[in-house]
DNA sequence: GCCAACGTTGGC
DNA sequence: GCCAACGTTGGC
């Protein structure tokens, strides 16, 4: 079982948006990195565990506790020439780009950026590394354990 | 809105 | 294959 930190834009689809959705679950549409792609594609399994970030707003942070729900398969936004994800030089027989879906298993209270950096148990976590702007990271058993205790603590 | 950091594109 | 220009991310 692995464990991943994946990034959302509230404005586009919040925890809340996710948990209000059958089976609180997503499909995690929208990811044109390659390297975050390759984590869903090769790295991830239904069932690893996930955490819920909000980037882009007020107070970016972790805000729930997710999991993977389906391996990866085609993102149909890269095919719909009406979404901002729309990608023509992707073709339907060789898809360029792949998504999972994640099923929120609780929401937080809201973790922020900030506490993650003042924690010493997290100074390595991967998405608080300068400069880091891949939307999908992969978390330490450790760190994840320590997020855990951070968020039950309150 | 600014801008640092990084990824992608495309001319050569 | 190099690398300058450009685009994007995302915190502040």
């Amino acid at each position: 079982m692995n464990y991943w930190l994946m990034k959302s834009e509230p404005d586009e689809v919040s925890v809340d948006d996710a948990l209000a959705a059958p089976k609180s679950t997503v499909p995690w549409t929208g990811v044109r990195n390659y390297q975050a792609r390759n984590f869903m594609r090769d790295g991830m399994r239904v069932g690893d565990g996930v955490l819920f970030y909000h980037s882009s707003c007020a107070e970016p942070g972790i805000v729930g506790i997710a999991r993977v729900a389906s391996s990866a398969y085609p993102d149909p936004t890269q095919f719909d020439r009406k979404s901002p994800y729309h990608d023509p030089a992707s073709k339907k027989e060789e898809p360029r780009w792949l998504l999972v879906d994640v099923q929120v298993v609780r929401k937080t209270r809201n973790l922020t950026l900030p506490e993650l950096r003042a924690d010493p148990e997290l100074q390595d976590l991967v998405v608080l590394r300068k400069g880091n702007r891949l939307s999908i990271t992969p978390v330490e058993p450790k760190h994840w354990k320590r997020i855990v205790k951070l968020l039950d603590a309150g």
